[in-house]
DNA sequence: CGGATTTGACCAGCGC
DNA sequence: GCGCTGGTCAAATCCG
């Protein structure tokens, strides 16, 4: 199980590789019997080999209903006691975390703890340590460094994505279980899977990109309507204006990107790209890049234009009088990627967005966001690039990305929402290892306990949803409401 | 008419 | 240097 968390760290590590490859890796499993002693090391700790998934289900029900929006199912297994969900957290640790919790729960003895205790991290830099552009694997629960003897902290860019491999060891375990994928892993699956996916190998080399741009992935559901309809209109706001200005068609991928600038400010630099999950659909990843150099919209109809596809219409489906377009968009990007209702009962305060979204968005939610100085190194932007994040971030980016900006004083802030995040970021460890939520951990196999954990850890978190829209200081206000 | 979306063209970074 | 690919531009079109 460990070697679930073994990044490839075979002896081709000086490839082309990068963080974004460990992050991906996270949720792969050695397959090469020519692996490194250090996953060797790992398996020595599992008793067992690992379990390699089949072959890429992008095609399965098992991969493409995996990822967050099951949640709402009740496949909160690793989303729903994920106290990290939220936190500015490089990468894995919500997911890997809450591998961990679902093992505590399931199966308390089925593997070493270290495995999943541990997770791996990165990036340009706070949070789990993966300072300097490196991953690395840390004990969360720990906070600590957490390799294996003889295993090496990778640097980033030393993977290749071709030798990822789609899924974590622990899901097959899952299924012996009896639980689904899609139950459990969602999108941290999803998001090995995508890795693998990744077809190009400039997504090793680098895609692309403005350099010396923060790159910040995040994964959300793509909010399906009652009909149950993956383009539903239901619109998860990050309080900005868009406005495409592109929309290409990503290779790998049947689902285009869609390009958006900020809106909200002319002369505003803020871009996001907008793309569905390759292996779930349900799922939309969001990089945004550059900086708002404005401050938030104080009200949401700020946001008045930002978009006609949310207007009343479009909201109940159908009907829209530009048909064919807005069907188009649909089917290829999903509306509910757009810009915030207009309706002023639902985007006038934040409270009553949050409000919407504790009520809309599952507790499966985990959040994920990461800053980055991409200019740290080029890794760092590769890391974004595949958003592999995007299985890592889920659903409760909504919930991040709504809950975070009331917490914001307004006055004297940056009005940049990345260094907010950064401001977050500063101490993420101790948002993250709140007292009750170390103390709510069952160290065995008390499933029951654990499932109250669970519970208990929830609350607080929609508590401190609830709490935030009332609040001023980001980061304090977090840690009172996981309190409770 | 103003603003947003669509979409083909163009540009630039990267690997071979 | 070439080709591939991602990112952006801008004209055309659409909508309120």
């Amino acid at each position: 199980m460990c070697d679930f968390f073994l990044p490839r760290m075979e002896g081709d590590q000086a490839g082309g590789g990068d963080l974004t490859d460990i992050v991906r890796s996270g949720g792969a499993v050695p397959s090469s019997a020519a692996e490194a002693t250090a996953r060797d090391e790992w398996q020595l700790h599992q008793g067992e080999p690992p379990m390699l998934f089949p072959p890429l289900p992008s095609s399965t029900a098992t991969a493409s209903e995996a990822g967050c929006a099951a949640g709402s199912t009740g496949a909160n297994v690793f989303g729903a006691d994920d106290p990290f969900s939220g936190l500015v957290d490089p990468f894995c640790t919500d997911y890997y975390s809450s591998c961990a919790d679902f093992l505590d729960a399931t199966m308390p003895d089925a593997m070493p703890k270290v495995g999943f205790d541990a997770a791996i991290c990165g990036g340009s830099g706070s949070g789990c340590g993966g300072g300097g552009g490196q991953g690395q694997l840390i004990d969360v629960r720990r906070k600590q460094p957490l390799l294996p003897r003889g295993v090496q902290m990778l640097p980033v860019g030393a993977l290749a994505p071709r030798e990822i491999q789609p899924y974590p060891a622990f899901a097959s375990d899952m299924v012996k279980l009896g639980i689904t994928a899609g139950q459990v892993a969602g999108c941290a699956i999803d998001a090995a899977v995508v890795g693998m996916q990744m077809p190009s190998p400039r997504a090793a080399g680098g895609i692309k990109r403005r350099k010396n741009q923060a790159r910040k992935v995040v994964c959300i559901p793509a909010p399906t309507a009652a009909g149950g309809r993956p383009t539903g209109e239901v619109v998860p706001s990050d309080l900005w204006a868009w406005r495409k200005y592109g929309q290409k068609p990503i290779k790998g991928s049947p689902y285009p990107r869609g390009y958006y600038r900020c809106s909200s400010s002319k002369g505003c630099s803020a871009r996001k790209q907008v793309e569905r999950s390759r292996n779930d659909p349900n799922m939309l990843v969001i990089t945004y890049t550059s900086e708002h150099n404005h401050p938030w919209p104080t009200q949401r109809n700020a946001l008045a234009g930002s978009t006609r596809n949310h207007h009343g219409k479009n909201s109940s489906g159908s009907s829209g009088s530009k048909g064919s377009q807005n069907e188009k968009q649909e089917q290829q990007q999903p509306s509910n990627v757009k810009e915030e209702p207009k309706d002023p009962a639902a985007t006038t305060t934040a409270t009553s967005t949050i409000t919407t979204l504790t009520t809309s968005i599952s507790p499966a939610a985990v959040v994920k966001e990461e800053t980055l100085a991409a200019g740290s190194s080029e890794a760092l932007g590769q890391v974004m690039d595949t958003a592999v994040a995007d299985h890592n971030i889920e659903l409760m980016d909504q919930v991040f990305s709504e809950s975070y900006r009331p917490m914001i004083p307004e006055a004297g802030h940056p009005d940049d929402f990345f260094s907010d995040l950064a401001e977050l970021e500063s101490d993420p460890m101790s948002l993250i290892f709140s007292k009750e939520y170390m103390e709510a951990k069952p160290s065995g196999g008390d499933r029951g306990h654990h499932e109250k954990a669970i519970s208990k850890d929830l609350d607080p978190l929609f508590d401190m949803l609830d709490w935030s829209a009332n609040s001023s200081s980001a980061g304090s206000s977090f840690e009172q409401g996981k309190r409770g």
